[in-house]
DNA sequence: CGAATCATTGAGGAATTTCAAGTGGTGTGG
DNA sequence: CCACACCACTTGAAATTCCTCAATGATTCG
């Protein structure tokens, strides 16, 4: 797993011949799918269009890399504590935040076990940095400390 | 660190206003760095530039997001095995090949210790799938083994 | 209620890291 | 030419992190 979508954003600008990867909807999606040739004839006639697109496709390099870093450099505290924060800022930026994805996915996508995260997910609330009313909603509750696991 | 770039190959095409990795010469180099401005007014002008320089930004997406898979899914065996296939793949071509880098660049590329690397790189002379005339030169004895790990 | 799914917890084991020492090649100065 | 320092690499042993396997809660849905 390589990333999750959240409503209004683009993703699957491969360019390749071939799709190298799958969506998988974990909640009720509505979503528009252009025809590749559609994209293409109009970034060639628009060049304002071209340029949207590239920089779509740059911001997503740039996600991937980030993430690259995380799963290259980080232990498994400091990759959920990112990607709690991460997740609280793409939603609503509030403290409180519903994670639309199970434990399994969230493991998936950090390169951890399911169990990993459970436990880790235990232990920063035992730190006292979040609260979790249920499983699937968090409050972050001192952000200071995730950050600081952040680096 | 996030990826080696090898000579004829053009990188650092981040579209940001702020870069935010850095390049380190390995090996004596040259290197052209047009102005940023220069591109873009060109890619303004040039629908076909345009397109290429989309294509060059998708094609470094796709190699981080391989790499991504790798450090997301992979032990140090399968990281190393991968990690020669594509040096050989990117260099000659051939079974044999020298590696430009230091055993800890490759352990930061691969999200691994240097000293992880260098078992693992031992453990695979072990298993007769490379052979090591010296630390930097490897020849792979068995690509079907080293193949299999890359699964 | 019972079944099913998701999440948490525990215990043990495996993989990797950490720390420390040793090896081998290379260049430099005596 | 040899002794020495230096660097990259290798190896070993202990410690740590994370995973695996197994059991237990919690929640939802029929």
């Amino acid at each position: 797993m390589t990333a999750f979508h959240l409503p209004g954003e683009i993703f699957g600008l491969e360019l390749g011949q071939k799709h190298r990867f799958s969506a998988e909807a974990i909640s009720a999606s509505s979503i528009l799918i252009p025809k590749r040739s559609a994209i293409l004839a109009l970034a060639g006639r628009d060049g304002d269009v071209a340029r949207q697109l590239w920089t779509l496709t740059a911001d997503a390099l740039q996600r991937v890399q980030d993430h690259m870093l995380v799963l290259g450099c980080m232990n498994a505290k400091e990759r959920v504590a990112t990607f709690l924060l991460q997740m609280a800022k793409r939603t609503s930026g509030d403290n409180e935040l519903e994670l639309p994805m199970s434990r399994q996915d969230i493991a998936d996508y950090l390169g951890l076990t399911i169990e990993t995260v459970s436990r880790t997910i235990t232990q920063l609330e035992n730190d006292a940095a979040i609260r979790l009313p249920t499983s699937r909603r968090i409050v972050l509750r001192n952000r200071a400390a995730l950050g600081r696991l952040n680096a």
